[in-house]
RNA sequence: GUGGAUGUAGCUCAGUUGGUUAGAGUACUAGAUUGUGGUUCUAGGGGUCGCCGGUUCAAGCCCGGUCUUCCACCCCA
């Protein structure tokens, strides 16, 4: 009996009609990054467990698929093993490698690994998919694609401003009204300081990033499950529900994180980026957000998060500054600043407000039908022809009813059909339907391909 | 990993207090129309009612388990 068949969890087919609003952002997002001279490269689907595992915190490494050893994968497992080991001691003897998380840590791995190769500082895009083993849900896929530039090996601040541009060109281009939240971890890892809490900076960053979603009295409540004092949060609260405009947010910041070096150094990096931008034109509503935290423990300098403001949805692009990413893999002291879309969250943006362009779903241009083997020979002639003016046109296969042909056509969105019968032959001309109008014309069979072009022009 | 919903034709869904042979729309195939698509009409094919077990004379419907998908939490693109 045939099996039903089913795909895995959280992952997903494309149909035509889908890949083209797919191949549509792609083509978007690649051609911002090549504008502003992003070089691309690629990255195996797996990576050792060694170079992913620890990069991504706790919660990270729960997420990551890993591979069963292929062959005897069981002989170094004892029963001790099996009774003693924790889960993730045991998937480390029974697996080497692992589907990639990210495209950011293979692209340290990369860099390392490739340094006499590449010429710093090195600008790099990449869009390729990758896998989380999360549980999915709105806008949450267990395989979907991540559209990342990054550069790497250089420390000036103009990198976050190529950034915000290459963001706000992306977003200008499809037509989606976004909001980039800006942020610096360095000011984080000063407020932490300043309320005398410096151990804690990564429970409150984790717990300030909810602020939005789970209101002031909540974050209290799980600051204090973490262990801050009553003091501590008392100083920490008006910190991060202040407001007004950016440049109120900044002095008041300047004032509070007087005492911390690392805070004001913060400061003064979102202040110099803030400065630049605002004198460039652009589209994208800009704000720094005190409680933009971001999970990524490697995130060093500025974070970026962006969402589109008309729906509902998790963040459409992140990103920031990391100091050392590299060090891990033996090439300390280098910095890379990048940013990652998510193209599959645009994607249901665009999908949920209509966004996509109406003259993205053609594909081929004229379908010549055909009438049985003499007929079809000669088509080909036209074939050669109309392909050699890159006018996109196919044969039907077989000399099926006309009616089958044309509504081949029809489904196929296909904009004009070519009849060449026996009549068209005798009289060396060729009948063209359009099939948006219903139209249809006799022309001489020299005057095909300017006809076509002409229509297709309009 | 935690909690809540869900599952009936390829797709979207009806299906009464449990009662003969499970329906509709859409899609598909053919015909009305032998060289013409979209609209219309007619006919046809297509279902182990997610899976396993239980209750019952009788289960798509009730009960238990399991899987799937979706939604929320954690976390994240």
């Amino acid at each position: 009996m045939a099996q039903k068949p089913t795909i895995p969890k959280g992952t997903r087919d494309f149909i035509p009609a889908t890949m083209i609003k797919r191949s549509y952002i792609f083509d978007t997002i690649r051609s911002v990054f090549q504008l502003h001279g992003y070089l691309p490269i690629e990255t195996p689907a797996m990576e050792t467990m060694e170079t992913l595992m620890g990069k991504y915190g706790e919660e990270g490494d729960r997420l990551i698929f890993k591979i069963l050893n292929s062959g005897d994968f069981h002989t170094n497992i004892t029963s001790k093993n099996l009774a003693e080991d924790s889960a993730a001691q045991l998937a480390n003897k029974l697996c080497e490698k692992a589907l990639r998380y990210d495209l950011t840590v293979p692209f340290a791995r990369f860099v390392v690994q490739n340094q006499n190769n590449i010429k710093f500082p090195f600008k790099r895009y990449q869009i390729q998919p990758v896998w989380r083993a999360d549980r999915p849900q709105k806008g949450r896929y267990r395989e979907f694609y991540q559209c990342d530039a990054d550069i790497i090996g250089s420390n000036s601040l103009m990198n976050e401003v190529e950034l915000v541009q290459i963001i706000d060109a992306v977003y200008a281009k499809l037509g989606i009204a976004a909001i980039l939240k800006i942020n610096n971890r360095k000011i984080l890892t000063g407020i932490a300081e300043v309320i005398g809490e410096p151990d804690k900076i990564i429970d409150i960053t984790v717990a300030i990033d909810k602020l939005d979603k789970i209101g002031i009295e909540n974050v209290r409540k799980e600051l204090i499950d973490k262990g801050l004092s009553n003091e501590s949060i008392t100083k920490l609260e008006p910190i991060i529900q202040l407001d007004g405009s950016i440049q109120e947010k900044i002095d008041s910041l300047s004032t509070i994180l007087k005492s911390s070096e690392i805070g004001m150094k913060g400061i003064e990096e979102i202040s110099y980026i803030i400065s630049i931008i605002d004198s460039l034109p652009k589209t994208i509503e800009i704000d720094f957000d005190i409680s933009l935290a971001r999970g990524l423990n490697y995130y060093t300098g500025a974070i970026f998060e962006v969402k589109a403001r008309d729906v509902e949805m998790g963040s459409i692009c992140g990103g920031g500054r990391y100091d050392d990413l590299t060090g891990v893999f033996g090439l300390p002291h280098v910095s890379g600043v990048g940013i990652s879309f998510g193209a599959d969250r645009i994607y249901d943006v665009l999908e949920q407000l209509d966004l996509f362009p109406q003259n993205i779903t053609e594909t081929t241009n004229v379908l010549f039908l055909n009438f049985g083997d003499t007929e079809a020979k000669l088509s080909m002639q036209y074939l050669i022809k109309l392909r050699e003016h890159t006018i996109s046109c196919e044969l039907y296969p077989e000399p099926a009813k006309i009616k089958k042909q044309m509504q081949y056509a029809n489904d196929r969105n296909i904009p004009f059909v070519a009849i060449l019968g026996e009549e068209e032959i005798a009289s060396h001309k060729i009948t063209l339907k359009n099939m948006k109008t219903g139209e249809q014309y006799s022309i001489k069979n020299n005057e095909l391909i300017s006809n076509i072009q002409n229509h297709l022009s309009q």
